[in-house]
RNA sequence: GCCGACAUAGCUCAGCGGUAGAGCAGCUGUUUCGUAAACAGCAGGUCCUCGGUUCAAAUCCGAGUGUCGGCUCCA
């Protein structure tokens, strides 16, 4: 973009006040994004081109593209996506002008009713609305015209469609009016355009890649999990990805152990008062599995935290006593609705890495800096680069607004204190807690939120009204830290496999090495190996197939396996391998010992490969 | 739950009114091999389920289930 596009796009940007940004183009302000809200207009124009009754929804920018909702009389198909795609090119080559044009209210609405579009009149009418309400007067609204479409909107766009990008039409899916479910559910046809053909390309790119790299793709190629309709949302998981499990289940048991955690275990099956004494039968009912025997209503439990608090209540508790740090790795079920069901990601049944943590005040902020240790330690295993949002009180929320500015303030504190860089998300906490969530960007760049700390002063200590006895004999409410630092195993592991590429790091690879015997007179060999490097803890396998060495290696590559080791008359003959790393690497030769010792303490070290 | 698409061998997919196919994997045999695919043969299917249209349905229609892309939801 030139200086001159620049200063265009400045006069362009005339705010309208009392606009409704939710709406219009909120956070327009990458001057790439003006080229996509423009690809959104062209494709408004193209759609109301083939199908002349198409009402209009909303058609923003966003990351990576745009898209525009749309009322048809019938559900578009791969086909009208290329002909779309076509009429834009079309327009894009034309070169059409952008012209901003402000257009009073009423007129505006007039225009809109006249055409038939129902939804922007909707959104004229919240503007005025909303400009009553403030006690302002009646905004003048701004339009964008080219060729001969014309759409409400705050802009900015680009000089003219000539400036469009390379573009690409992506799919097409159901999108309620203003995300609620209760209105009608339009077409969303989603975009991307590009400044440039390579960048297009990079995306495309990415995208296949993406997909190359799915976690279900991946438990189904290195035979690690399974789904089945017996058990919708809930993974089957076989001996490879359960040695996965154990692995990450065993470092962080490991990591808790020396931080002073006790693991407790607790029922799936509970009784509805407990749920109802915690809030849940009220507040999250319709996710919880419900059943009967003789007359009593019982739950599969979502969540760990209701029941830690029977484990801490079966005894009087003393200040010495706390921190009481309970983990457990608790399995949960949550009844999502079947269409939100997603792989490993989004399921009705898994386990956490959960802790419920019985502090005093004076004890919160060292506690929480701890955590926050535990978290970087824990992300180090696989080089991952955490990152915090502090999420402070909602609106709605519970308990004494002192005691969450206390909460709040120990949470800054033990924040600023550890040195964390951190983003605030003002209310964002949740109704009994504000939290500190971790985020991470995975190899593609995507973001996903992982482990949580949440601070709560209010649902386990107040309506199960937990207490500890003082240095004055008095009993004195505990603060309780809700903690998971994988957060589900499940997810975490999707995540993971996607972010290697199924690739795993050494040390939680389920098959960490594959010895290759290359004629049947070097299987005892193989097998003696196996036994050096099992008696170390490796996971080893030996290949007895009667395959050809070559064909050995490629099926090793493809189960991604860190280390191949071929036995040939040479290695058997003074018992020394020369292993061969999955990035093709040949590695020297060396006494079966010593590679075993040198293996299993790279494992130990838990450290990405 | 809602909108749309999809469901064929263990896996990846072709076939789209007229006898169910390929590659890989599996099994058997031959081969005993030096760092990403030896050769041959054999076997493998309620074409997701139920119902309808038709002389005839994997194929067309309807319902159900599951999965995928979104929307909603996500303590």
């Amino acid at each position: 973009m030139n200086e001159q596009e620049r200063d265009e796009e400045e006069v362009l940007e005339a705010p309208v006040r009392g606009s409704a940004d939710e709406l219009l183009d909120a956070g327009a302000h990458d001057p790439i994004d003006a080229m996509r809200h423009s690809a959104a207009h062209v494709m408004a124009e193209a759609v109301l081109d083939l199908f002349p009754g198409a009402r209009l929804g909303i058609g923003p920018a966003i990351a990576n593209g745009f898209y525009y909702d749309f009322d048809l009389p019938r559900p578009l198909t791969p086909d009208d996506l290329e002909a779309i795609e076509a009429r834009m090119r079309e327009s894009v080559a034309a070169g059409h002008a952008f012209v901003r044009r402000e257009i009073a209210l009423a007129d505006a609405r007039a225009a809109a009713h006249g055409a038939g579009q129902a939804y922007k009149v909707e959104i004229l009418d919240d503007l005025e609305a909303k400009a009553v309400a403030a006690g302002e007067p009646t905004p003048v609204t701004s339009f964008f015209e080219h060729a001969a479409f014309s759409d409400l909107c705050k802009g900015p766009h680009v000089e003219h469609t000539g400036r469009i990008g390379p573009f690409r039409l992506l799919s097409v899916a159901g999108a309620y009016w203003r995300g609620d479910e209760k209105r009608p559910m339009l077409q969303r046809v989603y975009g991307t355009v590009w400044a440039t053909q390579e960048e297009l390309d990079l995306y495309l790119w990415r995208r296949a890649e993406a997909k190359k790299r799915d976690h279900r793709r991946l438990g189904v190629q290195l035979d690690l999990f399974s789904f089945s309709d017996v058990s919708p949302g809930s993974a089957f998981w076989h001996p490879r990805g359960q040695r996965i499990w154990r692995t990450l289940e065993a470092a962080m048991r490991e990591l808790q152990a020396e931080r002073g955690y006790e693991e407790i275990s607790t029922p799936i099956l509970v009784h509805k008062k407990l749920w109802q004494q915690s809030g849940h039968w009220d507040l999250y009912a319709e996710n919880m599995f419900r059943l009967e025997s003789e007359g009593q209503e019982f739950s599969l439990k979502p969540m760990n935290c209701p029941e830690s608090t029977v484990v801490y209540r079966s005894r009087l508790r003393s200040y010495r006593d706390l921190p009481i740090r309970y983990s457990e790795f608790g399995r949960l079920h949550r009844n999502e609705r079947s269409g939100s069901l997603s792989g490993l990601t989004r399921v009705r049944q898994f386990i956490q890495d959960d802790a419920h943590v019985y502090v005093r005040p004076d004890q919160l902020s060292a506690e929480i800096e701890a955590m926050l240790r535990e978290v970087r330690e824990a992300y180090s295993w696989f080089g991952l680069q955490p990152r915090f949002a502090f999420a402070t009180k909602p609106d709605k929320a519970l308990g004494d607004p002192a005691l969450w500015e206390r909460a709040e303030g120990l949470i800054r504190v033990a924040l600023d204190r550890s040195g964390a860089d951190y983003v605030v998300k003002p209310k964002d906490g949740t109704f009994y807690a504000p939290k500190i969530d971790i985020y991470i960007d995975d190899a593609l760049g995507r973001e996903w939120q992982m482990a949580t700390i949440q601070v709560d002063l209010v649902m386990l200590p107040e309506r199960f009204d937990l207490s500890y006895i003082d240095e004055t004999g008095q009993p004195q409410r505990p603060i309780a830290i809700h903690r998971a630092i994988y957060g589900s195993l499940e997810r975490f592991i999707g995540i993971i496999l996607e972010h290697f590429a199924g690739a795993l790091p050494l040390w939680v690879a389920p098959v960490q090495a594959v010895i290759i015997p290359i004629a049947d007179r070097h299987l005892e060999a193989a097998g003696e190996l196996a036994a050096v490097m099992r008696a170390r803890g490796l996971r080893v396998e030996v290949d007895g197939s009667d395959g050809r060495m070559q064909n050995k290696i490629r099926l090793a590559q493809e189960q991604k396996v860190p280390y191949m080791i071929v036995l040939g008359d040479r290695e058997v003959g003074d018992r020394t391998a020369s292993p061969r790393t999955r990035a093709g690497v040949q590695q020297p030769a060396v006494h079966w010992e010593d590679l075993a010792a040198r293996l299993a303490a790279q494992a130990s070290a838990r450290r990405p490969d």
